[in-house]
DNA sequence: ATTAATTTTTAGGCTAGACTAAAAATTAAT
DNA sequence: ATTAATTTTTAGTCTAGCCTAAAAATTAAT
């Protein structure tokens, strides 16, 4: 069944949401994402739910079916696709590319986004980290740790980042830090739970507990 | 002012139905190749109107403004430049990309085009051998010939396709007739006008004065 | 120069997807 | 265990962009 512009957006946005929870998801954190009143939410749900995209019960919140995971997983590898393209190829910076890929995203060619994997080598990850779930769906399931866990002395390599706004990987990429880098923490503040990091063998810089729980790591 | 889907869709094909002609463009011929019904052209032309894009009269046939026919060409641009992507870099075929490109023309982001353009080499013609507007919308005047109006004994070299249909392409394609090729029009059938054609030191090939029609050349 | 045929416009509807305001259900607080 | 607060749903509107049917204007044909 096609899917239109407005159900693509709330399908990724319903995704997101059960990702971090076996409850269902509610109207009103729905509503908030996608920048729509929770009436409106409402009623797409109710609509969804009978084209058997999500299960749906009265004042109980939402859930993908299986249908409507795999439509939100191939919109998913489709933004995270286009988004290596922008910055491999055009050169862009990470922190430029969401607006543009969530357009990309909805073009409707399943050629199309095979000959694009393909040119640009099979990337297992996006820009800032992400997996690209596979043409069958699947999501190459790397186990990351925050920042904010990583114990003192302990060196780790950044492997992506929680959170794609602008301005978090602006800030980011002014620190010096980019995907692959080398970090190793070598001061933990009780008080604040900031970092002392250093860069490769650089001397180290400060960076707060909410910037370290955004920063995706592996040991 | 922003521009919805449809409201492009319909300045492109008034801008190709204008180039023909000095005259206003009437209602029907949009609605045909728009796939609309004249009553809802007619409404889109009043709305149109209102926002500076055409002028229109009633009963009278509308033309594109300056500016029209300024986002008119920006379409364009990006529509063909997206095809030249297509083709050079994932590998499709020039009967393949059109479809394709009707829905990428869509995507709004002044950099995103130009960093495609610059990506691509800055192509000045499209697969199928139309030229690419500038930035600026300046259209490279390239003046063909149809290779009906070749005499006999001249060669030419084969520049473009006034029509982009995927089974003329198709056509073309297994009749070994490229963009480049160079050609001998070898006889002219006076009865039906179908033409006897060299490609290169090939033995010749018959085409219909229906293809020859379609088929752009450079003396 | 009327009449006939064609084209275009108007008028009134429809659907998707948003909205507001009010009603109903759920959850929290006394 | 009621009452209060919050969340969710229903009911009724609105706009963009399409439709059909009928009216009006234009063009063609006798």
């Amino acid at each position: 069944m096609a899917t239109s512009l407005a159900e693509e957006n709330y399908l990724k946005i319903i995704y997101r949401l059960c990702e971090g929870t076996k409850e269902g998801i509610s109207t009103n954190s729905i509503a908030e994402l996608i920048n729509n009143k929770a009436a409106s939410v409402t009623d797409m749900l109710q609509k969804m739910a009978e084209k058997g995209w999500v299960t749906y019960q009265k004042y109980q919140g939402v859930r993908l079916t299986e249908i409507g995971q795999n439509i939100a997983l191939s919109i998913i590898r489709k933004h995270r696709l286009w988004e290596v393209f922008l910055v491999e190829k055009l050169g862009y910076n990470w922190d430029e590319v969401h607006e543009i890929a969530e357009q990309l995203e909805h073009i409707e060619s399943e050629t199309l986004i095979n000959k694009l994997d393909s040119f640009l080598d099979f990337p297992k990850i996006d820009p800032h980290g992400d997996p690209i779930p596979s043409q069958e769906g699947e999501i190459p399931e790397l186990e990351y740790l925050h920042l904010s866990e990583v114990k003192l002395n302990e060196t780790c390599t950044l492997m992506g980042v929680a959170k794609d706004s602008a301005v978090f990987l602006q800030l980011l990429t002014k620190l010096n830090l980019s995907l692959g880098a080398r970090l190793e923490v070598v001061e933990i503040n009780t008080f604040d739970r900031s970092i002392s990091l250093k860069i490769a063998e650089e001397k180290p810089i400060f960076i707060s507990h909410e910037v370290a729980k955004n920063i995706l790591v592996k040991i």
